[in-house]
DNA sequence: CACTTAATAGAATTAATATTCACATTAAGT
DNA sequence: ACTTAATGTGAATATTAATTCTATTAAGTG
């Protein structure tokens, strides 16, 4: 299981992979999965179709690769531009900022994510839909632990910290997708956002951002 | 243009239509839109599938009549469950239950909404995503116009009320979905999450539900 | 520079399924 | 009982697109 040396053959492959699941990207997320052709990704990667299926299976296979190393990356910026060790208000804080952040110059994935993903046309295939879940649930277990530690604290309000986070979770989420489709509800800066959200969560009243 | 006197034969025509629509909505919300065939409906209607084409032109109208028409039984349900009239504060809880009490009561069609309705799948066909866009929008509208008039009267934290639309419904959602695919979430009673909203809407720390 | 191996191409094949249409059945009216 | 109009049928057709497979080209090697 050697992980080094990765050398310019392997180097090579990897490039042209990538390649491939961008011009994959591009297209499924303007056309969605079925609207898009093994050929026309082929066109946009400037290769010809039977060269796709010496990198991927099959079209499932395809989208599914793309999916789920998007989504890693994507945890994994979030995960690395949060600082997971200060104070409890600060983490949510950053970490809302990093969503929102990496959530703006991921759009296409974005899109592609909340359109198709969830989509049960895969259910029945299945696997991903768990895989995808799992992946968050890490991300979404770890946000909510600073919660309990907070109430723990007594820095905020005592309920079910998987329920905080699902609402502080959901009402980012509502903004972001509104700002998809009108720009010009987009957030750039989420404080708005998290004064609503925390003088609910906080214990008491307090000069939150001011 | 005579609304009136629908007669038996409308009314047996529709009847029919129903049945197709409901056999439909069965199939889709469980399958997928791409994973259902015409002759599944059929079946499950108890028609042949040229009889399914005598009733829609096609496939995709099929699917459009069901879920624009889904659409506005839900709304209107909900609009006629909540008493418009009252404080601000009480139209908020009970268009919140009305929301939760639907929700819960069709998940087949939310089920379905979620997965596809969303997806870019027809968005070049498009048209429908707008449609529906639109009709949602009366209803937000009309909850963001609660909101305003309630921080006219000094209930609620000044803000955009657009946005604090946005914030209640992103919260209501995550549950709900959550719910969907988790069962012990599952809300029946949405107080708990109405109390974390209240306390970040309403301007002053209150005993909101005790 | 022969020669072997790997990479790429894209036309041909295959499979799935939406849609049509000529005919059969049923119901309504006389 | 008979005629006609409305409804329903489902095998046949047409379309679309995923997948395969063999020929072609390029890269690496001694």
């Amino acid at each position: 299981m050697e992980t080094k040396a990765p050398g310019r053959k392997e180097r090579e492959y990897r490039r042209r992979r990538r390649e491939i699941l961008e011009a994959a990207l591009r297209l499924f997320s303007t056309n969605g999965y079925h609207n898009v052709t093994m050929n026309e990704i082929a066109v946009q990667a400037e290769f010809a179709v039977g060269t796709l299926y010496k990198f991927f299976s099959n079209k499932e296979a395809l989208y599914r690769a793309l999916m789920t190393e998007k989504l890693d990356e994507y945890l994994q910026e979030w995960d690395s531009a949060v600082d997971w060790t200060g104070d409890e208000i600060s983490i949510i804080r950053e970490s809302v900022k990093a969503h929102v952040g990496i959530f703006n110059r991921n759009l296409d994935y974005v899109r592609l994510y909340l359109s198709e993903a969830k989509s049960a046309s895969f259910s029945l295939r299945a696997g991903m839909e768990q895989e995808m879940k799992t992946k968050i649930r890490g991300m979404t277990d770890k946000v909510a632990g600073v919660f309990e530690r907070g109430m723990r604290k007594g820095i905020f309000r005592r309920t079910n910290p998987l329920y905080m986070m699902l609402a502080l979770d959901g009402m980012i989420d509502a903004f972001l997708l509104e700002g998809l489709e009108n720009p010009a509800i987009s957030i750039v800066e989420p404080d708005p956002i998290l004064d609503l959200f925390f003088n609910g969560a906080l214990l008491k009243e307090r000069d939150e951002d001011a």
